[in-house]
DNA sequence: TTAAGGTAGATGCAAACGCATAGAACCCAG
DNA sequence: CTGGGTTCTATGCGTTTGCATCTACCTTAA
């Protein structure tokens, strides 16, 4: 066993209990784990995004995510329109709506993050992000 | 933003990166990465495992977890029984075939892993198993 | 001994997922 | 400007998931 595998298992297994943890908290409402990771990532750009640049950001296939957008439009959550530069592309953005819902959960489930890695020193989480960071940051191969 | 949800993020950005590559990988065969969770996770430990112990190390809910237990038993990967001492549990463990399946599976997976942290140097890699080891072992609250 | 409460895993059911593929729009060579 | 190849998203379909609940078994205490 290297010292990479021990690694990568050593973070499957945080990410798990993570996970687990903050799926087990109050906090979500009418909205899965899933959907608010969409909501979250599309609250962080202001232009609005295609499918497939969101797609690289969640954990989930693309008709899945094609799907999960269907359902958050529905729901008055995201807005969609097809590209007017590349019409067989999509902008997604958040609705008015939207924003509010990923603010309101966000702001409690920031904070059950911040206490879950408390346990952490700031030179420690500072090392985590670096490291983290360069793994996915490099994305030839 | 604080630094911990700083950190949290590029964690959770590496793993969906990191995962979607692994995923993409020609090595899964007959097994999803759900399942070789599994299989990995069992092959571990030598002593059987308990179905909420096994359920504590995979990121999956009790009863899609137990549904998945099921077929890997119907597909002769893993042994069930219930557990004597008591009666309400199962012990879970690798058939032989189990076993083979994920030694033959494990070898490149693990390769691409090693192969994907190669980024890291070594003083990396192990601050990033303490650190991720730091967070999964803090089990209260 | 037995009734009450708790825990381990299984099951019914609707929702969501992944794979394969379709359809529409773009791009470029001829 | 047309046909072949590619890219982007959507859809058909069978499988898997999560939630709620159930059953079986253990535990405690009267």
């Amino acid at each position: 066993m290297t010292r990479a595998n021990e690694a990568w298992e050593s973070l499957m297994r945080a990410y798990a209990v993570l996970m687990k943890r903050f799926n087990a908290e109050d906090v979500w409402g009418e909205v899965t784990m899933r959907e608010y990771d969409v909501l979250y990532t599309l609250s962080k750009c202001d232009s609005p995004l295609r499918m497939s640049e969101l797609n690289r950001h969640v954990l989930l296939s693309q008709p899945a995510l094609s799907r999960m957008v269907d359902r958050l439009v529905d729901r008055g959550l995201v807005h969609r329109c097809t590209d007017p530069g590349d019409r067989r592309g999509v902008r997604l953005s958040l609705t008015p709506e939207g924003r509010e819902v990923q603010r309101e959960i966000g702001r409690p489930h920031a904070r059950s993050v911040a206490r879950a890695l408390n346990v952490l020193t700031p030179e420690e989480l500072d090392q985590l992000a670096a490291i983290t960071g360069k793994l996915a940051g490099n994305e030839e191969q």
